[in-house]
DNA sequence: ATAATTGTATTAATACATTGATACAATTTG
DNA sequence: CAAATTGTATCAATGTATTAATACAATTAT
C-alpha cells in the first residue's frame, strides 16, 4: 500500500495527532475509501520509524470516534457505517467549529462579507473535490 | 468591572487557555470593546482564585497576537489597532479554518449542502449580533 | 496444528506544560 | 517624594502527556 503519511517529530503536535489529522484528511479527501484497509499498525510503524503504541494509539481514537474499524488479526478499515452520533449532536458540533471561524475571523478584522466570499470559494472549490472523488480519482 | 470569566481547574483545558477563549469571545461579542481596560493580573487573580501568573500568561499571549495591549503600571487594554498580520495571512489562518470545517463535516456525514444551510444560518445570526453591538448593548 | 500476522494491554522513562511563590520594574496617585 | 498599583521576570514544584519496551490475544495462512 501506498503510504500518505509523514511525521515530524520536532513540530511541537504529538505523533499521534499528526496521523490523526492525516487519516482524517485522506479519507475527507477520498484517498481512502470505506472499507480500505489501512497499513498495519507494524509496517506502518516501520515506516514511519515509530513506536507501534504511537500508531495504535491513532488508530484507536478513531475507532472511537467511528472513523476506523479495527478488528484484532485482520488489520484496521475505513468504517463503512453511519457515524456514532446521533444527526443533532453533529450538527451541534459542526455549528460549534463554526462558531469558532466566526470568532476568529472578527478578531482578525475580516468582514463577514469577506468571510463569506472566502466560505463561498472555499465550498465550491470542495464540491468540485467531492465530485471528482466519486468519479474515481481520490487524491 | 464585571467579571465575564469562569475558569474551571478540572475541565483538562489548562486556565490560561480557558481565559484566552473567553477574552476572544468577549472581544468578538462586543461585551469587551477596543480601548477597555481588563481586571488587573491580581485582581483577576484573586476573582478566579488562581495565580497571578496564569492572568499574567493570558494576557500576554493575547498581547502578543495583537489583540491586547499591556502597560507596565497601567493595565491591560483591548487593542485599537489594526492586528498584526497582514491581510494575506490572515485570509490563510481562515481558510485553513474553513477546511478543518469541511473536512470535519465530511467525516461527520453532513453533506455539502446541509453544511452551506448550517454556514447560512450561524452568519445571519452572527451578522444580527453585530448589528447589536454597533447599537451598543454589548453582550 | 503451527507459524505468522494482526490489534491490544501494561508498564515505565522522559520530557514538557502548567501552575505557583516570589521578587523586580514602571507608572500612577496622594 | 513615597506609597500603591500595575505588568514582568525568574525559578521551582508538580502533574500529565507522549513515546517506547514488552508481552498478550485473536485471526489468518501454510
Amino acid at each position: 500500500m501506498k503510504n500518505f503519511f509523514h511525521l515530524n517529530a520536532r513540530s511541537g503536535v504529538p505523533m499521534y495527532l499528526q496521523l490523526k489529522e492525516q487519516i482524517k484528511t485522506a479519507v475527507a479527501g477520498g484517498a481512502l475509501r470505506p472499507g480500505d484497509q489501512l497499513p498495519s499498525v507494524r509496517e506502518l510503524a516501520v515506516a514511519l520509524t515509530v513506536n507501534p503504541n504511537t500508531i495504535a494509539r491513532a488508530y484507536n481514537e478513531l475507532e472511537r470516534d467511528g472513523l476506523l474499524i479495527a478488528e484484532q488479526g485482520r488489520g484496521t478499515f475505513v468504517s463503512e457505517k453511519e457515524p456514532l452520533l446521533k444527526e443533532e449532536e453533529r450538527h451541534t458540533q459542526i455549528k460549534s467549529l463554526i462558531n469558532k471561524v466566526l470568532i476568529e475571523s472578527y478578531n482578525l478584522r475580516i468582514t463577514a462579507e469577506k468571510l463569506n466570499a472566502i466560505w463561498e470559494e472555499r465550498l465550491k472549490a470542495w464540491k468540485e473535490r467531492l465530485r471528482n472523488v466519486q468519479k474515481g480519482d481520490g487524491e
